[in-house]
DNA sequence: CGTTCGATGCACT
DNA sequence: GTGCATCGAACGT
């Protein structure tokens, strides 16, 4: 396998249809105080710009949207329902508001640290669990508010390219949302057990 | 298998 | 006060 490439801003600086499905196949790696983390990117939303509505700048500018008007190769973190850290990058030019939303990750280094932050009473997590669902994902990586906004060009939070792409791409509606489900901006590895949504939350036993 | 529903906190109007 | 880019336990087949 060949050295492991850093996706520097240009690579987040285009389409972001183009991104996302260039994203399949990469990396996401955060480093913490409790070690690495990482996991192989096989499933993204794309949301773009203010005229679509599931995307958070939607509504114009706000206080906490403001990562999507800035430059690309940023994250963008928040809290949804009240409990789950959504982690997205940031794409197109500065003042073009559009991310990417990582859904779910093949757990790469840390699974035993991902294991002890996902922890439940009585529940063992398979590996192929650990990192489906947004909100897992982040929860596994340690991803919270405080990784808002960070450069991925940083040494805390980036995504790395370690020569595992080019990969076998579908594309669908996006999930979750009750808004601008039309567009099929959505897509995933096809041969990854590791898919979020309706029906594959669950290993098969 | 399938579907429903409660938990939970913050940004926004 | 409302609504959410979710998750998983608890049901009903």
């Amino acid at each position: 396998m060949r050295d492991a490439a850093r996706l520097r801003r240009a690579f987040f600086n285009r389409p972001t249809l183009i991104v996302a499905e260039e994203l399949l196949g990469t990396f996401l790696v955060h480093r913490t105080a409790d070690g690495v983390t990482s996991g192989r990117i096989v499933e993204v939303e794309a949301y773009i710009g203010e005229d679509d509505p599931a995307c958070h700048a939607a509504p114009g500018p706000t206080r906490r949207n403001r990562p999507l008007y800035g430059p690309p190769g940023f994250s963008y973190v928040y809290l949804n329902y009240g409990m789950h850290y959504l982690t997205n990058v940031v794409t197109e030019a500065e003042g073009s508001p559009a991310a990417i939303l990582l859904r779910a990750l093949e757990p790469a280094d840390g699974l035993e640290l991902m294991r002890r932050r996902r922890a439940r009473l009585g529940a063992a997590i398979a590996d192929a669990d650990l990192c489906r669902g947004p909100g897992n994902l982040s929860r596994a990586l340690g991803i919270t508010l405080t990784q808002n906004w960070l450069d991925l060009e940083g040494e805390e939070l980036f995504l790395e390219d370690r020569g595992a792409r080019p990969v076998d791409v579908v594309w669908s509606r996006r999930i979750g949302i009750r808004v601008g489900t039309e567009p099929l901006w959505r897509c995933h590895v096809r041969e990854s057990t590791a898919i979020s949504g309706p029906g594959r939350r669950r290993t098969s036993s």
